[in-house]
DNA sequence: TGAAATGTTGGGGCG
DNA sequence: ACGCCCCAACATTTC
């Protein structure tokens, strides 16, 4: 064992050196702070080996790494089951506390309870902190102390608590690390492979336009923030500090992004079922030949086709498309939110579980504040509404309109009066 | 953060 | 001048 005495500060989904509560407090405290990450092989293990968000923490981490060196330090970078990582640390290191920014989903949750057990009984203390949300799940709830289902009244309370304390940042003591050198490990070495697909860098300047042009695919108002905010690699607190500047759309959204974070604590079974168990007698078609189509943007569907190819060639898709992709596959095809999820989950650089399951929910109509499921969106009208030029669907869809593009695979009419039908007897 | 079906209104053509 | 029809435009209802 190493005797001197450390910290550790664990990153997870907070890959920045800027604004860091975890690490600003570990950096701050009477010990060497020693910057750790751990590839969870449970959470690799299923993945493509190309897998972009891979690719993505491994260059964050790179440059986390490379930022440390300058300060004489560096990662200490593990690969396996986090709980195992953790019972060899103890015994490599003489660690004297452990530090980390909270995580609500219901997997993290219990790792880090597990986690935080067996530190307990090594005697080892942990000190978390509050680092991905402007409010945490327990911070706002009504009068009668039970979780909001409702977005506006959720955003009503948010915005009535908040106030600019709240987006107060924590430095980091750069001098405060562990001296190491570490090696860094490259990609392969943890069973992986460069993606092609990368975030596309964030976009500050185009805010102000958001709440105007933000439906129009053919526009770049989008902020490119998703992935970022998903590994932290810029905080919460700096992207609602530009949104209160800018924006009070593109705040809102923010907030629908901690509504659902808060949706999912509150209540871990929408992840496998409606959150009106009504919807959940829905006698879903779920045609693998139909499903292997959406998947591949071959619907005749100019909009739909667009939104799938997007998804596939930049792991991202514009918000608006995917409202229009999301209806298309549970109205139009009767296909079972679940495997449009679990499809978007896949490809999605900017995949965020409390957010990909409400988001569709809502477009299904089986969600806490959903879409009421009659609402059924017509994708030739969104088309000629959202994507006037063409100019969205051109870019990926080059043969929409040549003699060669496939024909629909439903008819429109058929399709509403058919789920429209499946849905009511459904929820009889 | 829909769209289709149905209802209402009002102007113009026409006998 | 009047009633009638047509139909576009808009409003309301329904799914």
């Amino acid at each position: 064992m190493h005797q001197s005495p450390v910290v550790v500060h664990w990153f997870r989904r907070d890959l920045r050196l800027s604004d860091n509560p975890a690490l600003s407090a570990a950096s701050h405290s009477p010990f060497p702070t020693l910057p750790l990450f751990i590839f969870d092989r449970e959470i690799l293990d299923p993945l493509e080996r190309d897998d972009a968000r891979v690719s993505f923490i491994h260059e964050s981490l790179q440059q986390i790494n490379l930022d440390l060196q300058q300060h004489q330090a560096s990662l200490l970078i593990k690969k396996g089951e986090p709980l195992h990582v953790w019972k060899e640390l103890v015994k490599e290191f003489n660690i004297q506390g452990v530090y980390l920014n909270r995580d609500y989903e219901p997997y993290a949750l219990n790792r880090d309870s597990a986690i935080g057990e067996f530190l307990k009984q090594q005697g080892i203390p942990v000190y978390s902190f509050q680092d991905q949300v402007i409010f945490e799940p327990n911070e706002i709830l009504k009068a009668d102390g039970k979780p909001y289902t409702i977005y506006t009244p959720y955003k009503k309370k948010w915005l009535e608590r908040f106030d600019t304390s709240r987006l107060n940042a924590f430095p980091v003591n750069k001098k405060g690390f562990l001296t190491s050198n570490f090696p860094f490990p490259a990609i392969q070495s943890i069973g992986f492979q460069e993606s092609k697909v990368k975030a596309k860098p964030i976009q500050w300047d185009q805010l102000h336009q958001y709440g105007e042009w933000r439906d129009f695919p053919a526009k770049a108002v989008g902020s490119n923030l998703g992935p970022h905010l998903r590994f932290g690699t810029i905080s919460t607190r700096e992207a609602v500090q530009r949104a209160t500047e800018t924006n009070e759309v593109f705040l809102s959204e923010l907030i629908w992004r901690e509504f659902f974070m808060q949706i999912l604590f509150h209540f871990p079974s929408v992840i496998t079922h409606s959150f009106h168990a009504k919807y959940d007698r829905i006698a879903w078609r779920n045609n693998p030949e139909e499903f292997g189509r959406w998947c591949e943007g071959k619907t005749g569907f100019p909009m739909v086709d667009a939104g799938m190819r997007e998804l596939k060639a930049t792991g991202t898709m514009h918000n608006r498309v995917r409202m229009v992709t999301a209806s298309f596959l549970t109205k139009h095809l009767l296909i079972d939110w679940r495997l449009g999820e679990a499809w978007f989950a896949k490809h999605l650089l900017d995949y965020e579980l409390a957010s990909n399951n409400g988001n569709w929910q809502w477009a299904a109509g089986t969600g806490c504040d959903a879409a009421p499921y009659f609402r059924i969106f017509n994708p030739m009208e969104q088309f000629k509404k959202f994507d006037p030029q063409a100019m969205y669907v051109r870019k990926y869809v080059p043969e929409w309109d040549r003699f060669d593009y496939v024909p629909p695979m439903v008819d429109h009419k058929m399709a509403r009066e058919r789920a429209l039908k499946t849905y009511k007897e459904g929820i009889m």
